[in-house]
RNA sequence: GACCCCGUAGCUCAGCCGGAUAGAGCAACUGCCUUCUAAGCAGUAGGUCGCAGGUUCGAAUCCUGCCGGGGUCGCCA
């Protein structure tokens, strides 16, 4: 995945207008309120409280904003109702030049039309800085500063990837390209499982196949790893130490082997993750947690400073509920006092043997963030570990004294389907379908939108048929075609006008006034949605608002395409009209650069034709 | 038993920090191709937002309790 352009914003434009609207005329509104404030009819007022978003219906206006109603307490003894004062409001803002009229309606809906030229404004600044349209400026949610780390994939280094894996890989690549887009500063990152019983279960798997390499005949048992991918880990070994750790002590040989193993399945695990365009800037080993320097681990530092803080102590849990373990004993243990910060119970640190638990690594990685200056941290998991939220969530608060938040999202299952039947994944012979079959088999373009295109934490069904369908059914399609068929009409323009400047600055002066149709304007007031959208996509972490945009934006314009089939005079290039057609290819090189870069944040290819 | 997620049209799902007559796609029905890509578009029909309370000017959205589906429970990872 190529990173956002590093060139730095033109702050010197950007700062004169964010050319997000709703932003513009919340600040707007704000200004007026305090206004308000000033005469001593309104008490001050918190601007966060209220909004300006497009009305439920579109011939209500092009904004609209609740802030009347949302204040009505504080305006009682000033104003009548919430009506009063949002006509007050609406007065106030039918002032500026840009307005066309505002109304006051419901119960006290501030509805606001705004002069053409404002959406025209809009495709100027689109087309003057194709690469930072819908950049956030200045956030009004601290959500969207300073540094941010997500971990996502983090799957266990025991073999290839599955679907599941490749959600949440999709998933946080996409987000972290989100917020980078959004002004934060964004580390990928890896956590490898590379110490516990696991992989000690995959080097004995590979020392396996390691004497299978040099001509024994060997049965897998149950319980280890039985694939096939593990076969040219095992011949690599022979060939690199030959005979040497055949007669020895599994003591003296697992250290070798579980160290190439892990080694041989991050680097599968890297191509898949590869295939689907996914780096991660930082790979972070638990093993190393768990390295003692000097006689102490950063485990145990981050138990220590837990400790220091009181929030650690010995004592003994109730046992769980529900099916009781067969091992379970009832003794005193070291416990952190995830309680204070939510949990339902306190977790234990160390196991009986004195090593620590999974969830005391967890804590060391965590610090380890806290400590690197992240303000947020995401972690992106499979939903099977829904139960663990609540300990980490509270760990992060307890080692930042709540500076930092940890923002944990879920990945609901894939349910791999295949034209509405489901796709057999027997785990049996470790022959399960691995997310690089899907990805040879679909294109990482389909893999990437679909998983998208659903909330994170709602089940998918993912049909490989009909994602490679080439039809209005498949949103992929529909959004890549919506960009070829913008970037075949600048191909038509150019047909017609051969000396015609396409540049994106060139189109940037034309003569917007001329798009005067709805279908053009609709279209301009769906891609002026952009900067909001990221924003909120952003904030909430939440990619798939993304994929639901696009995919909105694309209909506008297939749909108002289609007009030109009834109203030849509405088509896009009109060769006795130049700058009618300068207008137009303007308005759909808008729309081009827009999908472009919706679709780079999702990390899917946005293709000129359709092939 | 406890906790988490889900429950919205026949199906798959959106619904942003509470907002106006609850949306889209599929499926069904009716139309549109000598015309810039019909690989598409327009229209019709379809919903007690699981149920019952509560909060308030206003609830699909927030709170409580139920019902139904899934997940989790550990000294696993």
């Amino acid at each position: 995945m190529a990173p956002q352009s590093a060139k730095p914003p033109r702050t010197s434009f950007r700062a004169r207008t964010s050319m997000n609207i709703f932003d513009d005329f919340h600040a707007r509104i704000a200004a007026i309120l305090d206004r308000i404030a000033a005469d001593g009819r309104l008490p001050s007022l918190d601007h966060a409280r209220f909004v300006v978003e497009p009305p439920k219906d579109a011939t209500l206006g092009d904004l609209a904003s609740n802030a009347a109603m949302v204040f009505a307490k504080e305006a009682k003894p000033h104003f009548a109702s919430p009506r009063e004062l949002a006509v007050e409001i609406g007065y106030a803002l039918a002032q500026s030049p840009d307005v066309a009229a505002t109304e006051v309606a419901g119960p006290g809906f501030i509805n606001i039309r705004l002069k053409p030229e404002m959406f025209t404004q809009v495709l100027r600044a689109v087309l003057r800085d194709p690469p930072n349209f819908g950049r956030v400026v200045k956030s009004r949610s601290s959500a969207l500063q300073g540094k941010v780390n997500v971990e996502y994939v983090s799957a266990n280094p025991t073999g290839p990837m599955h679907v599941g894996h490749g959600r949440g890989a999709v998933f946080g690549d996409a987000l972290a390209n989100l917020l980078a887009f959004s002004g934060c500063a964004v580390t990928r990152e890896y956590y490898i499982n590379d110490a516990g019983a696991q992989v000690d279960v995959l080097a004995r798997s590979v020392y396996l196949r390691y004497r299978e390499a040099l001509g024994e005949a060997i049965t897998i048992p149950e319980g280890l790893y039985p694939g096939d991918y593990l076969k040219p880990v095992g011949a690599a070994l022979a060939k690199a130490h030959s005979k040497a750790l055949a007669g020895a002590a599994e003591s003296e040989w697992l250290p070798v082997v579980r160290a190439a193993a892990i080694d041989a399945m991050m680097e599968l695990i890297r191509g898949d993750l590869a295939a689907l365009n996914i780096t991660h800037e930082t790979f972070f080993s638990e093993r190393a947690l768990h390295a003692e320097k000097d006689g102490v681990s950063a485990i145990d530092a981050a138990i220590d400073w837990l400790r220091a803080k009181g929030l650690v102590y010995e004592g003994r849990l109730p046992p769980p509920k529900g099916q009781l373990p067969d091992d379970w004993e009832d003794r005193e243990q070291t416990l952190f006092r995830s309680t204070l910060f939510g949990d339902d119970v306190d977790r234990a640190l160390k196991k009986s043997d004195g090593s620590p638990t999974y969830f005391a690594a967890d804590i060391a990685y965590h610090k380890d963030k806290i400590d690197r200056g992240f303000d947020t941290l995401v972690d992106v998991w499979g939903a099977d570990h829904g139960g663990y939220v609540k300990r980490m969530t509270a760990a992060v608060a307890a080692l930042s004294d709540k500076r930092v938040t940890l923002d944990v999202k879920l990945c609901q299952l894939v349910k791999l389907m295949r034209a509405g039947e489901p796709v057999k994944m027997s785990k049996r012979a470790g022959d399960f379908v691995t997310l690089r079959e899907v990805v040879d088999e679909v294109g990482v373009d389909a893999v990437r939108f679909m998983m998208l295109y659903r909330k994170n934490d709602a089940p998918l069904d993912f049909d490989l048929a009909k994602v490679i369908e080439q039809s209005k059914d498949n949103p992929v399609f529909y959004v890549q075609y919506a960009h070829a068929r913008g970037k075949s009409a600048l191909r038509q323009a150019l047909a017609a006008f051969p000396d015609m400047d396409l540049s994106a600055q060139s189109l940037a002066e034309a003569d917007l006034a001329l798009l005067a149709d709805d279908g053009e304007l609709a279209l301009a007031k769906m891609i002026a949605q952009y900067p909001r959208v990221i924003e909120a996509a952003a904030a909430a972490h939440e990619p798939h608002r993304v994929a639901f945009y696009l995919h909105e934006l694309s209909s506008v314009f297939h749909s108002h395409w289609n007009r030109g089939k009834d109203q030849p005079h509405l088509r896009f290039v009109k060769a006795e009209e130049r700058e009618l057609t300068i207008a137009r290819v303007a308005l759909v090189s808008s729309l081009t650069i827009v999908l472009g870069s919706g679709l780079r944040l999702l990390g899917v290819s946005a293709p000129d034709e359709m092939r």
